[in-house]
DNA sequence: GCATGATATATCAGAATGATATATTGATGA
DNA sequence: TCATCAATATATCATTCTGATATATCATGC
């Protein structure tokens, strides 16, 4: 089969601390999980459909309001979680547009190489910046069990984001000395 | 528009190098750009197609053997290629389930994740051992331009994946400390 | 001669993206 | 008071891409 809906673990997972609407999900993905993980309103909502419908998350209407919906986790949804959390990871993937403009880059030129290092090394510095802050609370706040685990992705992303900036530095070097 | 077909770059980078069939572009996607990007037969054959169609390929058919399609670039095509390649990059994008069932990782328990952890450790130090050839042959033959930025990409895996062993040395022992 | 693995092209269901459409709520300030 | 704008919220769709499968040929070793 072609991928095995990854969303819906995402969507299990993130259900599993708190019951959410479908826009607080897709916020939580853009924010949280930002750094290894990404989705789509296009995939989050018939995702929650399916899953509701599979009796994995209930759904609490809103009658007054906007009518949102709010979702939440069954046990059912949980155990498909624990399901595939004891799975080995499947696909560990890194997608880099700059890395495949730069390993065509003769047919760019040095120049134009280095502007592409240039941005890539600012938006780097930007997003080490968020993640050492978002350690630094969490360091602070161990309350819940959770934090544990937020903090290891967090340092798996200041420690890479780090190494990406000494390759820069390298990358630099060699393109700038003639 | 939905992602401006990434593919068709890819095929026009890879044949701006040398003519090459189909099956042959989806080995050098599989061994040359394996750790920053991938690609399938599902849209390589169809989008070689659509550059012909489009003048940014020819094909010369082997009248013999097994009939095998041999294409290279255009001039329409190369223009193309140096477009996009000037053009800043939209999307560098890590994906790993690794940090997502480790994010989750409560429901898990410290065992399991540590197993991942593992998993993930072994994989990363053998595509290191592989990366280190490949850096170690391009240091030695330095005969193609195109040699140096190769090079480039290669130490960024390189540098990457020390990094995630480092992080997992971490990870291990703020788990394993109860 | 024949099994096996690599070469080679092709197709397709399913998954996901990114864009767009629509409507409501809350906050700002003129 | 009320206009405006950003954030909240759900939904849909064309396009892209994956991963699997099908089919056939060529090269190699036994």
């Amino acid at each position: 089969m072609a991928n095995e809906k990854k969303i819906n673990y995402v969507i299990l997972g993130l259900l599993n601390h708190e019951p959410l609407t479908g826009y607080e999900i897709k916020k939580r993905i853009d924010h949280s999980l930002k750094f290894f993980w990404s989705g789509s309103f296009g995939s989050i909502y018939p995702a929650l459909e399916a899953l509701e419908a599979d009796g994995c998350v209930e759904k609490e209407e809103e009658s007054s309001g906007r009518g949102k919906i709010i979702y939440s986790i069954t046990e059912k949804g949980r155990a498909l979680l624990r399901e595939w959390l004891v799975k080995p990871a499947e696909k560990d993937e890194l997608r880099y547009e700059t890395l495949l403009k730069l390993f065509f880059g003769r047919e760019l030129g040095r120049e134009g190489i280095l502007d592409h290092i240039q941005k890539f090394e600012e938006k780097i510095r930007n997003e080490l910046l968020i993640l050492e802050g978002y350690a630094a609370n969490l360091e602070k706040v161990q309350d819940e069990e959770e934090h544990k685990y937020y903090l290891l992705t967090v340092r798996f992303g200041i420690e890479t984001y780090r190494a990406y900036l000494a390759w820069c530095e390298e990358a630099k070097a060699v393109l700038q000395k003639d």
